[in-house]
DNA sequence: CGACGTATTGACTCGGCTCAAAACCTGTGG
DNA sequence: CCACAGGTTTTGAGCCGAGTCAATACGTCG
């Protein structure tokens, strides 16, 4: 399994990678200074839990390599994969804004390298500070964005058009035929953030092979013809294939 | 078909019904007289669309009366409703986070009374006064959580469970058995906001009055046990009943 | 090489969709 | 007040996509 990058020497060192964040860039120095001091870079293995739904949210997090797992669970013990996250994405930092509880869990599906940092100091950050609060609001609004899709892909694609779609996704338009991609993480996985089995995802995926010209080998995907693929999954979608936005 | 009720005579007036909203309350003086001076009371009718997806986002609204349905197209003619709101709601207001297009479109279902506001002067009002980016923060996050839950609601409960959950909805816990609710709009809305059609809405909302009981008359439904439709529903969701937040 | 986890395949079931027809409203005009 | 037209909802029959359960194949790591 392909997993994503160590971070760089560059990225452990925490102030560097704040500034890397738009959350931190335009922030008083003031307040950067104490989130460097406050915050703690960690190194979890896979399978660790970073916060379950419900809990108190007492820390966020700022992935720096590896993939993250965001997910519900219902009460019968059935699993929602609410979405993958990944290198420069931060999670738990919406529940302040609600009642300072996490609405979902989180969990490393590989080894993850992340910085941790207090919830109350970004609560104090964003209220006494307009750039930070903006940029919280930049950062929510994609993400809204990219759920309002998610609600869309659930409603009107089939299974292999959004296997389909999230082929494209890690696609850049701009590369040169054919695309070779490898998958990001466990096809399994894929399969539940997809909301699907993983009995269908093989299907499906066989189905979506035979019909657009791709080729599968393991993990690896060969992309030979972007249109025919982009016509296949996007007929079924209200965005044309270079649907930027999105990562995972 | 129950609509809503009329807007108040009060309501009809725009300062008055600006101040009734989060978003404008902490505003400002500046900012809320000029939007109430640039602001107008429409009465669409039904079918009216106030703005496509990828329109650019001139306005936004304010909803003081009537559904309204949030939607997107595909590129062969489906449609998926992305929310139905009503009284109360804004609608149209993040365009301005993200590329100033519109990333869904709104139609009235019934005749809805609006207040249509200029979307550069919101965005404008956001990068200058701060409490009216927080107000944007609390609205959005709402929002995101509320997004959350359909996803979950979409891969993990069936047809029956989720219009379960629609009814749950509309039950506040502390009313007095039985409670007699009435739809708050078309069945076959109701269908497509939970991403069914309105042949399996209908079958599904049968198979709920057998298993739990309901009695069902035209848009009146009677719940005669709370507990027992929660269990049936909640069972298959990661909140348990009295679960708030929502409207619609 | 053997063992474990992951992925695929097969046979079967079932939920939700499609298409088409009937039933039910609701409002209109005679 | 009734008859009719339009829309909405329900019902029926048949189909198809995705889920289930169980068995097999594949890959990787010890």
């Amino acid at each position: 399994m392909a997993s994503t990058a160590s971070p760089s020497r560059e990225e452990l060192h925490i102030p560097t990678a704040l500034d890397n964040q738009p959350l931190f860039r335009g922030m008083k120095a003031e307040f950067r200074d104490t989130f460097a001091q406050s915050s703690q870079i960690q190194i979890l293995s896979k399978g660790t839990i970073l916060f379950l739904q419900d809990d108190p949210a007492e820390w966020f997090y700022l992935i720096l390599s590896g993939w993250v797992k965001l997910f519900t669970e219902t009460m019968d013990g059935d699993e929602a994969v609410i979405d993958m996250v990944s290198n420069g994405h931060m999670i738990g930092d919406s529940a302040i804004l609600e009642d300072g509880v996490h609405s979902f869990g989180a969990a490393a599906v590989e080894p993850v390298t992340v910085i941790r940092l207090p919830s109350n100091l970004l609560k104090q950050a964003i209220s006494e500070d307009h750039q930070t609060a903006l940029a919280m609001l930049g950062s929510l609004s994609r993400h809204r964005k990219r759920q309002s899709r998610e609600i869309e892909s659930l409603t009107l694609q089939n299974a292999s058009q959004r296997i389909g779609c999230f082929l494209l996704r890690l696609c850049h338009p701009e590369q040169a035929m054919p695309i070779e991609l490898t998958l990001p993480y466990d096809k399994s996985l894929i399969a539940a953030r997809l909301g699907m089995k993983s009995e269908t995802f093989s299907r499906a995926l066989n189905k979506l092979r035979k019909e657009t010209s791709l080729a599968i080998k393991g993990s690896m995907v060969t992309v030979s013809d972007l249109e025919e693929l982009s016509g296949y999954v996007c007929s079924a979608c209200s965005n044309e294939f270079p649907c930027k936005d999105l990562h995972g």
